[in-house]
DNA sequence: GTCTATAGATGGATAGAC
DNA sequence: GTCTATCCATCTATAGAC
């Protein structure tokens, strides 16, 4: 800024701090949490070793900022869709919409060819290897899914409120296992019949399975 | 063995490797596989520092030789359960009995009562936090799906071959979220309404949903 | 076989030069 | 703000006494 013939180089810092943030999430949705040091980081990012205390204050700390914009991130693409199939239905949208909006994002996000693919990966793996503040955070912030909840406790009233729950339960579970992992041994089991990369065929499976499941 | 009079501690060694066992297995399913140290675990199992390294080699043969034990049991009950339904069925029974086959072993095993419990969050951890040898043993040995898959392509013959892998997939899905801290989460989410405890009835909500799914 | 002491390696964090 | 050098804690694994 304070060069206007050079503006290119102006967010130095900020361009370091980018860097530690994408080479981080990149290497920690890789290869795991635990399994990742500093020194990996700023060596993947080409910065020197005092980066991620400087800009970020600890390795915990920069985790714990990833996990935190990426799904902020997630949830508002989510609750967006949700916002748009209740426009669409005067407010009261059916299962198949609402599921829609809950697969959908982390889905298409992860696609093979989205530059979003690691994200969620690094998104998924937070659920399960995440720090006691992440898990924490994934606990209490229950308000995002509480919109969900409300909304196929209204499409379905007929149904305990209960079993609405359960079922959700079932539907995350069905979002939560699309890890690289889990595609890879499918694709051994089936002789590579399933094709991880037709992603709106998934999304059409998925909500075929999940919505015949609700309406049971 | 040496002395008769005193036969209650001639498996001393064996006594020390199994309060191993039980101490890692324990400690790494409440914390985590990285989050443990060799120290915890023979802090834990009362037990001298050196007894991991001389009992099992390592800790992460340590971890693997859990990792195939529990496996190895899961996947045995599983098998029986598919027998026991082939033979009330002629060899072809429904879906639901195959699916049962499939949940029942490790929801009881995880149920809070039962003895088993730990055991079940150590398998489902080991999923998205274990070695590279336990991944790959993971992705390899795909005989015990095989046949849960086989039995569900011979019970649902109309449908694509694909299909009924990726609906097998969906499946597991819902069986790897049950987790603790995904109860709990659930738990807050509908503020009190779901119980963990009551495995029959999980049990049943599980097939009734994935049953569905299955018939679309 | 059991245990203590320690080697050897790695990690997170930070002081201080520039 | 950036980087190097280093501190200090922690871990796995093992040698060697008993």
């Amino acid at each position: 800024m304070t060069d206007p013939a050079a503006p290119i180089e102006e967010t130095n810092e900020a361009a370091t701090k980018a860097a530690v943030f994408c080479a981080a999430e990149r290497l920690f949705a890789l290869h795991g949490f635990q399994n990742v040091s500093v020194r990996d980081i700023t060596a993947e990012a080409g910065v020197n070793l005092a980066s991620v205390n400087y800009h970020f204050g600890s390795k915990d700390a920069l985790l714990f900022e990833i996990f935190r914009r990426r799904t902020a991130e997630l949830n508002r693409e989510r609750a967006r869709m949700l916002h748009e199939a209740n426009d669409r239905h005067a407010g009261k949208p059916p299962v198949r919409e609402i599921l829609e909006a809950l697969f959908a994002p982390p889905l298409r996000w992860g696609s093979v060819n989205s530059d979003r693919r690691i994200s969620v990966q690094f998104i998924i793996r937070s659920r399960s290897e995440g720090t006691e503040e992440m898990r924490e955070a994934l606990t209490s912030d229950v308000s995002h899914l509480a919109r969900f909840a409300d909304a196929l406790i209204a499409a379905r009233p007929d149904l305990p409120r209960e079993t609405v729950y359960w079922r959700l339960h079932f539907c995350l579970g069905m979002v939560h296992n699309n890890r690289f992992a889990e595609f890879d041994r499918l694709h051994v089991l089936s002789a590579g019949l399933t094709r991880e990369s037709d992603t709106e065929g998934l999304l059409k499976r998925m909500l075929d399975f999940a919505e015949a499941g609700f309406l049971a």
